[in-house]
DNA sequence: CGAGAGTCCTGAAGGC
DNA sequence: TGCCTTCAGGACTCTC
């Protein structure tokens, strides 16, 4: 499932290959995404020219510039979604989950693949990346603005668990359901405290798990970017040395106790009993 | 406003 | 072997 990480490591895979393209075809075989394709899409998209693409929280946003008709492809992965770069060649042979294909002056193919089709593919008119689905969002957790007294302030009076509080959008952007297990483990924090009982200190610590836990993962696609953007097999994602996801039952790798599985948020949650409080 | 449930979808995994 | 059921998971949307 693409995290924030992954998504980063998509973007700039992609850079390399569109940037200063004019797009010469966009073909969608399946409107049917978390939200309808718009009928237009292929429209706008067609002979405008890629800018550049930049991200918010996983929202992938394609700068098209075509004068007074220019505007944004804003593009999410969902659970399963992928973006490849291949060649001609490569692009003749389509699959059942190859929803969309960008077709660029240089003749390679962007090529959107999503067999939950969880993902989105939308269009913003205009000079301006402005959406409903942007303007709620919280902090890049990269950057400055992701800061413990924020957290601290905005987590008073909440009573839900801190990992369903770190997992909001509106509070930060980025972090899905494997790194909060994994950064709350890092930061010592049980995942089931609820997040108005949490003092400054312990969001200190959990706003640098955090950047930790993104910033290792964001090194490890940087080796991988190569294989991971590639025109062949699967766009495959980050094997992640977990601590505690998916390990219910395995020992704790910092003190050998049992880690185990709870639902929280209709979500599964990995945590070591011991390590955390 | 916040909390909790519902929703979309397919492939993998588990049960018999 | 094969069919059927269950479930995971991002994040918006709805209900209370």
């Amino acid at each position: 499932m693409p995290e924030l990480p992954e998504v980063e490591t998509t973007r700039l895979g992609l850079l390399e290959t569109v940037v200063g393209q004019r797009i010469s075809e966009v073909v969608v075989r399946e409107h049917r995404l978390r939200w309808p394709v718009p009928m237009d899409l292929a429209r706008n998209m067609r002979n405008s020219t890629i800018e550049t693409i930049s991200r918010r929280g996983k929202y992938l946003l394609w700068r098209c510039e075509k004068g007074e008709a220019g505007g944004f492809l804003l593009s999410h992965l969902g659970m399963s979604g992928s973006l490849r770069s291949l060649s001609p060649a490569d692009g003749k042979s389509v699959n059942r989950h190859d929803h969309i294909d960008i077709r660029l002056g240089s003749g390679q193919i962007i090529r959107y693949t999503d067999p939950r089709r969880f993902g989105a593919m939308l269009w913003i008119a205009g000079r301006q990346p402005e959406h409903p689905l942007l303007e709620t969002l919280g902090p890049e957790p990269l950057s400055a603005e992701f800061a413990a007294p924020r957290l601290y302030q905005a987590s008073r009076g909440r009573t839900a668990s801190v990992k369903e509080f770190i997992m909001n959008s509106r509070v930060v952007v980025g972090v899905g359901n494997i790194y909060a297990s994994e950064s709350l483990h890092r930061a010592k924090i049980h995942p089931a405290r609820p997040a108005g009982r949490i003092s400054l200190l312990r969001y200190e610590m959990l706003v640098s798990a955090i950047r930790e836990t993104l910033n290792s993962a964001l090194r490890a696609g940087g080796s991988s970017l190569r294989n991971y953007v590639k025109a062949d097999g699967d766009a495959g994602y980050f094997q992640i040395y977990a601590f505690v996801y998916d390990r219910e039952g395995l020992p704790c790798r910092t003190c050998s106790t049992p880690i185990r599985s709870i639902v929280q948020g209709q979500r599964s949650t990995f945590f070591c009993p011991v390590c955390q409080h």
